[in-house]
RNA sequence: CGAGGUGUAGCGCAGCCCGGUAGCGCGCUUGGUUCGGGACCAAGAGGCCGUGUGUUCGAAUCACAUCACCUCGACCA
């Protein structure tokens, strides 16, 4: 292509609404153009990018026996309400209907088609297993899309399907999606780590995430140096401190007791103290000059309608995912004091778990080891001091974050925390769909059984964006060679100079000839921004067609490392493809 | 959804406090000089100052409302 003709309209400046790194690249890089929030124009260079990333995933997708096909992007109501999602996804999904008011959804992933397909097309144990996948546009109203293409609201997803006969076959497959799942991201350059998550709408036995780890990422993630554990903070087993006892779930009450004293064993009894306008825990340890770990902090929760305390210590916060899994609930979210008021029966800003009627409580495993603490007396304007775990009666259970310090929960040793970005997850998620949709084959034995099914998706465009963060520098992008949307810039110095444009017009019919990707950097821009122009888009090579002419030479550029070598033209091309084959490193 | 911030030329911004018909840099157009790291000179084009209502003789500027976008938070008990 030559850019005289092609759209990339390249920012000299930083976007004044994009801050990280890689968005802004992409924007200032001319790939990327906003056109509402959370939704995006892909210019030219973005659509190369996208399709070479395309293309790596179907390649893996496909040695791993998964097949290409599509299924609709609108949903009926019934086929969502069949499956349960068109309330677990809720919100999140754009929603419309058709002109007879029947009710559809952009689908924000395909579980049903996919199920579908197999409804059809799977009799007995024989059309198994089997394994489809997609490459296309997904909608998701996200609360808050951020982030340029990161989050948008409308972005490119894989999403395979695979459905089997047993536990074992599903098992098998879902690390066979594993490896290559990291066969593709470390084709394409990128440095990701595997962590074990939280299943969320998707629903499921068991699932991982493919992170890239970068200081730009929004999500929180542990790993362990020392024996290689790795998993989504919100999901870490986190240790009781002073009772030892670690966990998910709400097990272990017998072990949990026996850290509780008795009632008689101790001698101060709580006492209520006027503590005004002090309701949160900042505001309580200025009042009391005690340390935030000598609180307790007690949250209010609306599961399902349903109200419900979660205590932890007041240094730790609340895990949200893990509440709604030990509730086993659809919907959580923090009750609001409207909520709460209407109880009568405590105050926000002064809950606590004494004499605490009508609410379940759960309390974090580590309360039970608290000793001595102040906590809210639900009245306005007064605590409890001297409180204990044998005041009131609670469930136990596992119900903090990780956080700083953590220990692993496989060997002990002290958790590193990393920011990164989910670029991959993959789910067990054996018969929760299959039940509901009643999907059901012929055994071997000849009973007939329940499906067990897994899904697999990756986010395209949070893909290409990590190659960006995880390869530039102060200049702009450094594209590894198979995701560079164009592999070599061909620039031209002085385009009324009639040899320079000989020579380049050969080089580029020749280097097109040889199946090389060429831009030809034909403008009559300087010199200074054409080099600039080449340096922010990345192109992994540049060949400048200059004074050189004269002699016969022409200059090739290695972007990664820089380096610059004088070039006979007649042997140019074959040392550009040499080079694309064997890139320099830095 | 909560808090804060920002909307002025294609892009990046100043002007607003203290009302008096809009400015800078880049980019764009034309002519000229340049021509290997984002040139220089000259002359131009380009704005419903997000939108609406109000205050005022007069509003980019003040007030209210509204919309859009950004950041942080979604854990405040």
């Amino acid at each position: 292509m030559k850019r005289s003709h092609y759209l990339i309209p390249t920012l000299k400046e930083k976007p004044n609404d994009i801050e990280q790194v890689s968005q802004v690249l992409m924007f200032r890089a001319g790939m990327l153009k906003k056109v509402q929030n959370g939704f995006f124009m892909y210019l030219p260079l973005m659509q190369r990018s996208l399709k070479k990333v395309s293309d790596v995933i179907r390649k893996h997708m496909e040695a791993a026996d998964s097949s290409e096909c599509k299924f609709p992007i609108l949903v009926s109501k019934e086929t969502l309400e069949a499956s349960g999602r068109w309330n677990a996804f809720g919100k999140e999904m754009f929603k419309l209907s058709d002109r007879s008011e029947n009710e559809f959804a952009i689908s924000p992933t395909n579980e049903e088609a996919a199920c579908f397909a197999a409804e059809c097309f799977v009799r007995s144990y024989k059309d198994l297993p089997f394994s489809v996948y997609q490459i296309q546009q997904k909608h998701r109203d996200e609360i808050s899309p951020r982030n340029g293409v990161m989050r948008a609201r409308e972005f490119m997803m894989k999403d395979a399907y695979s459905f089997h006969a047993d536990e074992a076959c599903l098992d098998a497959y879902y690390n066979r999606v594993h490896k290559a799942y990291l066969a593709i991201f470390n084709e394409l350059g990128l440095d990701v780590v595997a962590v074990s998550a939280d299943t969320g709408a998707m629903g499921g036995s068991g699932s991982q995430e493919i992170m890239a780890v970068s200081p730009d990422g929004e999500t929180d993630i542990c790993r362990c140096g020392s024996c290689g554990f790795a998993a989504n903070a919100e999901t870490v087993p986190c240790v009781a401190e002073g009772s030892g006892v670690r966990g998910q779930g709400s097990g272990n009450a017998d072990e949990i007791k026996s850290f509780i004293p008795s009632p008689e064993s101790r001698t101060p009894s709580p006492e209520k103290k006027h503590t005004p306008n002090a309701r949160t825990i900042d505001e309580l340890v200025r009042f009391f000059g005690k340390q935030t770990k000598d609180f307790l902090k007690s949250v209010i929760f609306n599961a399902d309608g349903e109200l419900v305390v979660a205590m932890v210590r007041g240094d730790r916060e609340v895990n949200d995912v893990k509440l709604k899994k030990i509730l086993d609930a659809k919907t959580l979210e923090m009750a609001t004091a409207a909520e709460i008021g209407k109880t009568q029966k405590t105050v926000v800003g002064f809950v606590g778990p004494v004499g605490l009627k009508g609410f379940k409580i759960i309390a974090d495993y580590e309360v039970a080891a608290m000793r001595d603490f102040i906590a809210g007396a639900n009245e306005k304007d007064y605590h409890l001091t001297c409180v204990n775990p044998s005041d009131f009666t609670a469930q136990y259970a596992d119900l903090r974050f990780a956080t700083t310090g953590e220990k692993c929960p496989a060997c002990g040793a002290e958790l590193q925390f990393a920011k990164a970005t989910e670029l991959g997850h993959i789910f067990k998620l054996g018969k929760r769909y299959t039940d509901k949709l009643d999907l059901k084959f012929t055994a071997k034995s000849g009973d007939l059984q329940t499906l067990t099914m897994g899904c697999y998706g990756i986010g395209v465009e949070r893909t290409v964006a990590s190659v960006v963060d995880q390869h530039h520098d102060d200049k702009g992008i450094i594209w590894p060679v198979n995701v560079a949307p164009f592999t070599v810039d061909l620039i031209t110095v002085d385009t009324t100079n009639a040899e320079q444009m000989r020579v380049s017009e050969k080089l580029y019919t020749a280097l097109q000839k040889k199946g090389i990707e060429v831009l030809w950097d034909d403008t009559d821009a300087r010199p200074g921004s054409k080099f600039a122009d080449c340096e922010l888009i990345g192109f992994p090579l540049r060949l400048v067609v200059g004074r050189g002419v004269v002699n016969g030479k022409v200059e090739l550029v290695d972007r990664a490392s820089g380096e610059k070598t004088e070039v006979e033209v007649a042997d140019c091309v074959k040392a550009a493809a040499t080079k694309l084959r064997s890139p320099a490193k830095k």
